[in-house]
DNA sequence: ATATCGATTATCT
DNA sequence: GATAATCGATATG
């Protein structure tokens, strides 16, 4: 069964949640949930895919080369949103990890929509034909950006640990149930590596059926 | 259901 | 000048 929509209070993660392996971040990050506040009302979505990047060690993480303007947030403090702009068309978000100083960060890949759903599928309606379909909303790194209004301009560095801000990271106490580990999607460098986790079975998950027949978390694993 | 392709621009070599 | 942590449209089986 799809995990539901829970009307308990979301209390934001600490700082200390983000301050480790960015392997452990994305798993503890699955079944959490991602706000939006703005003049709109509250959008929240639980967290069901998201994909590790390793910092300097990782030839596919933005970090690999050193440190620039762009991926500075992933150099700093944990917690903090790292917004980039791809392809031209697509903002896709993450937060940092590690302490201060340290690279890594982790990349929010699919939501489920739990609230809100109706500014969701206003923003994403700019882009597609039939917002009423609930999995065009934000399966996928660059729809969940849309359908949370997450632009670099607005979002880069935001706080992601502070209900004070426009956009963090929350839990609201539901386990999140099995987790699959398999490799990450649409890159080239490093792409056999298994970092990128999901909800076993979650329909929101993005990139079809194919990209989820892979193996349980194992236990040893990060 | 799967494959291929074009869009469109910030960033880095 | 080439590339990219993507998406949506179109073509084909």
């Amino acid at each position: 069964m799809p995990a539901l929509s829970s009307n308990r209070p979301i209390s934001p993660l600490p700082r200390t949640f983000y301050a480790r392996d960015p392997r452990r971040v994305a798993r503890e990050l699955l079944g959490k949930v991602l706000v939006r506040k703005d003049s709109h009302g509250p959008r929240t979505a639980r967290i069901v895919e998201v994909e590790a990047y390793l910092g300097q060690n990782d030839p596919a993480a933005h970090t690999f080369s050193g440190q620039t303007l762009r991926n500075a947030v992933l150099f700093g403090p944990p917690g903090y949103a790292y917004v980039y702009f791809i392809y031209g068309n697509h903002y896709c978000l993450n937060v940092s990890c590690e302490p201060d100083g340290k690279a890594g960060g982790v990349l929010f890949r699919a939501l489920e929509p739990l609230t809100g759903i109706e500014q969701m599928a206003r923003s994403r309606a700019l882009t597609i034909k039939n917002p009423r379909d609930l999995r065009l909303l934000t399966s996928g790194p660059g729809r969940l950006a849309e359908a949370f209004d997450i632009t670099r301009e607005r979002d880069n560095g935001t706080d992601l640990t502070s209900s004070d801000s426009t956009l963090w990271i929350g839990s609201d106490g539901l386990p999140p149930g099995p987790i699959l580990l398999t490799p990450r999607i649409g890159i080239t460098k490093a792409a056999h590596l298994n970092l990128r986790y999901l909800l076993r079975g979650n329909a929101f998950v993005s990139g079809g059926r194919a990209s989820q027949v892979r193996r349980p978390l194992p236990r040893t694993k990060l």
